[in-house]
DNA sequence: TCGTGCCTTCAGTGCCGACCGAAGTGTCGG
DNA sequence: CCGACACTTCGGTCGGCACTGAAGGCACGA
């Protein structure tokens, strides 16, 4: 008996979920994300979420906000008593990515400042100073890639 | 009346290990490594690290097992009563990175997965393409880069 | 103005990981 | 064989975060 298409979604979604806890965005967060890149129709309610993930309302509410937050989901309001609508925002996922990205080269200001603090002592500044370098090659060779990111992703 | 070296120096390690905390390192083992990177003479005990740190002897043991294990530290045993001594291995810094950037790209074989699971389906798929294409690119780009790397990093 | 449904807020709970420090293990010199 | 020292292991504690569910607030229709 073979597995239908919406039970290996839902495995894929916790796969995606489970990866994204790891990066520290909490796991119902996650389950949103993947839910709303593949369900159909594309808009879903809070409540609707809360039933297909089996999450409290309190968490979905905390997770949806933080998620519009980040610009990563969008919520469209109706008017008269229906629940707002939510849907992923699969243009806002560059500034996922760039946000990883910037992490990573930021550690270059902290190895400049600690390079400044070793100046006139470049003996004991060695081991700093091969660290630093690799910032300092990442700080300028990663935004030069970023920039050359094909046009769709904008 | 201004500040010694020393002192700037325990407040920069401090902000080193607080930004590799925010990546998952624990402040204990973040604290080691800023230490190790800046201190003379280059190699400490573990019982020295413990009370230069103010750090407990089974957390400093607890962290020198996993930075030696993730090769950013070297132990060096020496024979006799003597302590073995740890100092910092900046060659392996590249390590380090690379697993952030594998880590990045990996995300690809999820919406790979995904992709596969919405296949006759391109309507419902448009939303996880978005995301696909991204990581397909930067799992095509960020490998090149990675191998321009300088010579003195490898 | 009242009722109704949707959503958010918040106090409470449970869980997990970092940390401590004491007990245990191993190794060496005497 | 014993004492001493360095290190590791492990039970216990603490703090913080994710999650829940009930209570409260808000917006609308009647």
């Amino acid at each position: 008996m073979s597995v239908g298409r919406e039970t290996r979604l839902s495995a894929w979604i916790e796969r995606f979920a489970a990866h994204f806890a790891e990066e520290g965005i909490p796991l119902i967060g996650g389950r949103i994300l993947g839910y709303l890149l593949v369900c159909q129709p594309t808009e879903r309610t809070a409540a609707e979420l809360s039933q297909e993930l089996e999450a409290s309302s309190g968490s979905i509410s905390t997770n949806l906000k933080f998620l519009v937050n980040a610009g990563l989901v969008t919520k469209r309001t109706r008017r008269g008593r229906q629940a707002a609508q939510y849907r992923i925002n699969e243009k806002r996922w560059v500034d996922l990515i760039q946000r990883k990205l910037d992490a990573l080269v930021s550690v270059r200001e902290l190895t400049e400042a600690g390079m400044r603090l070793m100046s006139g002592d470049p003996e004991r500044a060695m081991r700093l100073r091969a660290v630093d370098d690799l910032y300092t090659w990442l700080a300028t060779e990663l935004p030069a890639v970023w920039e050359r990111r094909p046009a769709s992703s904008r």
